[in-house]
DNA sequence: ACGCTAACTTGATCTATATCAAGCGTTAAT
DNA sequence: ATTAACGCTTGATATAGATCAAGTTAGCGT
């Protein structure tokens, strides 16, 4: 049953390029299993991340603090990586906290070994710029919508394009994910019901 | 004169990761020269990116267009790797054009070059996974950023850590950069002298 | 099952910033 | 040299969404 955790992760990387089952078998052995509970916290604001997450099954969401205010980044489920990811790759302090919003399962790998798989492997290596890029597309994109929408807009976006997040994370996280607050997103629920 | 302009690319590239001699050979034989006028576009929105392209000289902006509006999203000056460049791996319609904002002498590559010698050099594959990260960090920052500051704080932070691109850029460029209006920015601006 | 806390709703008010409008200075074209 | 076009400024007004405050509902722990 931990077999399906680790088809979940190949099935993933393989989904960017091709491993061969050699390299699989020395790339997977690096990654370990984790659990973590409801409101746990992976990385909290200001430390370091040292790991790199898969998610195989749970809810998680990043968050940055402003002024006690906390600001929503955005969320990992099932099928995602995870971890804060510009801090492990720059080794600076992260600006923003990763906490579970369900209990979650996860598989983590460590910088080092990750980055020593990066120098054996090209088929690794190669994971690694398409999934840089897959996630640069994706905040290229986010950072058009956010400026390019009103409340309104970006509500009934969300709620076109994502309507499942609707059940798996509180309107209060969603209206902080999409810049309002949660009196905003409330009224605009109403209205459109 | 024409060295120059590889010599800056070659520091630029070796500056992410070492390549060796007949790499870079093989690598730089791909980049040509271009030039571009003021106020020309490298690509316009809904086209499809097939170049990636270095600034040698010159200032461009990225910036797309909503209801007739348009959102700066971003800046390339010498030194710095320019185009639509989730256009250009994804093979999408770009959501946003690329205009010079002074004469520009740039090198490019086109896609199937730069692929190719991805697929051949674990030296070129680094570099491209590096630059990604590079992007990626950089768009996180600006995220948080952008939904952490009032319009005053961003014009002050802008001054505080860019004070060059006041020279380079009209005003109603950064004040869309910054999201805010030409006449907000005209009002900070005022304020802070 | 009960009580407590946190999430959500609803209404009243406030405010940062947008919008509209008019004028000024500088550059560029005729 | 004159005018047109554009970028910037300044003032008056409008508004989306925030903030504040109070009440309701629902989930969670004991």
């Amino acid at each position: 049953m931990q077999d399906k955790i680790y088809t979940a992760l190949k099935n993933k990387v393989t989904g960017f390029t091709p491993i061969s089952d050699a390299e699989w078998a020395d790339f997977s052995s690096k990654w370990q299993m984790v659990e973590i509970n409801k409101d746990d916290y992976l990385i909290k604001e200001g430390q370091i991340e040292h790991y790199f997450y898969f998610v195989f099954d749970g809810v998680l969401r990043a968050f940055a603090t402003k002024d006690g205010d906390e600001i929503c980044i955005g969320f990992s489920y099932n099928g995602d990586f995870s971890g804060a990811y510009d801090s492990f790759l720059a080794q600076t302090k992260s600006e923003f906290a990763i906490q579970a919003l369900t209990k979650s399962t996860l598989l983590k790998i460590n910088r080092e070994n990750l980055f020593l798989l990066f120098d054996k492997y090209k088929s690794i290596e190669r994971w690694g710029r398409l999934f840089n890029a897959e996630i640069l597309i994706g905040m290229a994109k986010r950072q058009v919508e956010a400026r390019s929408y009103s409340a309104e807009e970006k509500y009934l976006r969300l709620l076109n394009q994502s309507p499942h997040i609707f059940q798996l994370v509180p309107q209060k996280h969603l209206a902080s994910y999409l810049g309002m607050t949660a009196e905003t997103f409330s009224r605009l629920r109403k209205k459109k019901r």
